[in-house]
DNA sequence: GCCACCATGTAATCGGTTACATGATTAA
DNA sequence: TTAATCATGTAACCGATTACATGGTGGC
């Protein structure tokens, strides 16, 4: 991540960090704790180099990408080994283990992610007005995809909540979805 | 999660570990290192206890959930702070750094992503197979959500990968998705 | 006899977050 | 004047993985 920013020509600590909290945040995070040093062993390293450059009395550090570091980054990108995927996902953990609630609690528990879908849909959308009309990047078809992602969300767990709905209110035994297959 | 899978039934560490690999594995990992450990924790704390069975010769330590421990799973459950949720991806980081590499080399990123979603989906359906005609249960709802989004990521970015293919042919100046919004 | 599976654990290490400390600049 | 933003950093801690160590059981 800091290589890739340093590439597409952020230059501070800060920055690094600030973009990140609106891009790749949501598919990979950062935080001061990791950036900061991690800037001090890319430089140990050779793979960025950093000059001081203070705005008025505000000290400052750009850094930017070595021909090394620029190599190493193209290295990754097109490194084709098994890339790392993980998802930590509390809320579908809940779904996971609903039948250890009483019975209509399930559809609680379901709400509670189509809301949470729908607010993180309102955030990005947000940062796609933002972003406005610039010219159409990789950067923005990840945002593409985000927004399509929890679109796709939204409408399977809203879909899900109706039909345990109305398994509520015909009053029969609970069935978990049984008839879901058409969640296009 | 350790909670969880006690209050369906695993009994032994190692149990918990080879259910948690086919089921919540997907959204919430488990490894032997955190596991056992902590056990042991929760036992001191009084929310499992444990007895010595070995099966032969062979060591076995099944635990319970005590009633206390039922309880603070049920809290968890019933909890509605804002739930943790958490991707790394590194497949799509690179689709978001694509613009570094040369015009072409983004479809070959995007093809990736189409590859691997598509084999995570067999995967998943091979789990289902498995399972096969077991009562509809919220855990079997987990596992359905799971395939529903594999299907949707196949489906996204084949039609990515297909755009892509039709500009690239066309010879023309690339363009990141400009019409995507029919991802539906 | 061998391999897959059952079963328990630990040590080293890592990647990462949180909270804190510090302070200058700029726009309302 | 005050709040938001720019800017750099560290210490303590935590959650988690990896790799290792050990050994019994059951089926082919």
């Amino acid at each position: 991540v800091i290589l890739g920013l340093l590439g597409l020509g952020a230059e501070t600590g800060y920055e690094i960090k600030r973009i990140a909290d609106i891009s790749t945040r949501f598919f990979w995070g950062a935080s001061y704790g990791q950036i900061y040093p991690e800037l001090r062993r890319l430089e140990r390293d050779g793979l960025v180099e950093a000059s001081e450059a203070p705005r008025g009395g505000r000290a400052r550090r750009p850094y930017r990408l070595t021909a090394q570091g620029r190599a190493a980054l193209e290295d990754w990108l097109r490194r084709d080994d098994e890339p790392l995927f993980d998802i930590r996902d509390e809320g579908l953990l809940k779904v996971f283990f609903a039948d250890l609630l009483e019975p209509g609690e399930r559809l609680q528990l379901v709400a509670r992610m189509r809301r949470d879908h729908e607010l993180r849909l309102r955030h990005f959308r947000a940062i796609e007005e933002d972003v406005g009309s610039r010219p159409p990047d990789s950067t923005l078809l990840a945002l593409r995809y985000g927004i399509a992602y929890l679109e796709w969300n939204v409408r399977w767990w809203r879909s899900l909540e109706r039909e345990l709905n109305r398994e509520d209110r015909s009053g029969s035994s609970r069935q978990a979805g049984s008839s879901r297959a058409g969640s296009r």
